[in-house]
DNA sequence: GTCTATAGCCCGATAGAC
DNA sequence: GTCTATCGGGCTATAGAC
């Protein structure tokens, strides 16, 4: 509250394309490819109107972040009138892009206090919902006293992402198997890893 | 082979000392704080001193890919001989530097031609040293025809890993009952996952 | 083996014009 | 709301002296 500088608003729809272009460079270059200028860039306008609307390039990729997040809940949320309710927690965890952003946040906030809380917040959220989803095809397989949904729900994202992030770089030692286990344990033949089977 | 310009030796110590540095640097402040004048800093000689010892910045990487993962296969090797084999495993998936470490390269490598290659190699070295040591330890516990040693590595070094990252954002949710549930897969009642019950 | 000097680039952030 | 101008800085990499 102490700067004097003027502020964009935020439901500006030049900002959400700012935030918009700033995921898509996260995931192709990185955090350290996120700079104002190639920001600027994407969307057509000179590198200052980053500043404008973001008091520093970590406020920029907190937005990031709540807008990412926000968008991934909703669609968790929805996920529980489908049909196959897991599905969405699968490619949730299965798409390279939406892997590597958050691993890539994960990575970065863990020595920066300005972004530590607002990914740690975001990831309790994003778990959260993907745990209602989890819960609720355990128990329609009949499973729900067999396997914890909190320990279903670590052990199929967490497994998922690490497969989304090693294939890239031509690891797939155990995959295969891996899925074809899950598949088991979880009691979802649809399961499929985004690469291998497709 | 075209460049004319010097470049030192593979077996000088300072190089050794500049392979460290930048190993530090990278577990501090992620791929972007590894510069050439960070490391040489860090050994207190001038920052030029990097361009003598690697033609390029992603030389540098790929020399602190091969002497880690050089190192966490020599231990994994020295573990067939240990009382609890696995207990090995567990650290090099549970301790936070290595973990952040290998995560950097996999995500900075995946969209990097010159490191794709380094980087998926020492992977596919280190899985397999590692499912040995878990293969080991399945059959001693005579849950090898059970859980394939292939999946049960996939599954606990990611998990774990998983966790690793998580713990310092704040994000602990499922994490005592995930490690418990492994425990139980896997019989090793001596599972700690490095944070929560230490 | 390590240094100084230097070229040429990208960066965040601010002030102030339009 | 977006621009131009500008500040002060960090970066990789090379050439050549010592």
């Amino acid at each position: 509250m102490s700067s004097t500088r003027r502020r964009g608003a935020e439901d500006s729809s030049t900002r959400t394309l700012l935030v918009e272009a700033a995921a898509a460079l996260l995931g192709e270059e990185g955090v350290s490819g996120v700079t104002a200028r190639r920001v600027a860039r994407k969307v057509g306008l000179s590198h200052q109107i980053v500043h404008y609307y973001f008091k520093s390039m970590d406020d920029l990729l907190i937005a990031v972040v709540e807008q990412g997040t926000a968008r991934a809940v909703a669609e968790l949320e929805a996920a529980h009138e489908a049909e196959d309710p897991l599905r969405v927690v699968v490619e949730l965890n299965s798409t390279l892009a939406s892997v590597t952003l958050s691993t890539q946040f994960n990575l970065y906030a863990a020595d920066r206090q300005a972004l530590r809380a607002a990914v740690g917040g975001a990831l309790d959220r994003f778990r959260a919902a993907q745990a209602e989803v989890v819960a609720l095809h355990l128990q329609r397989a009949g499973l729900a006293a067999t396997l914890p949904p909190a320990v279903a729900t670590v052990v199929l994202t967490n497994v998922l992402r690490a497969l989304a992030l090693e294939r890239p770089i031509g690891v797939t030692q155990g995959h295969a198997e891996t899925l074809a286990w899950l598949r088991t344990l979880l009691a979802a033949p649809g399961l499929a890893g985004d690469g291998a089977e497709r």
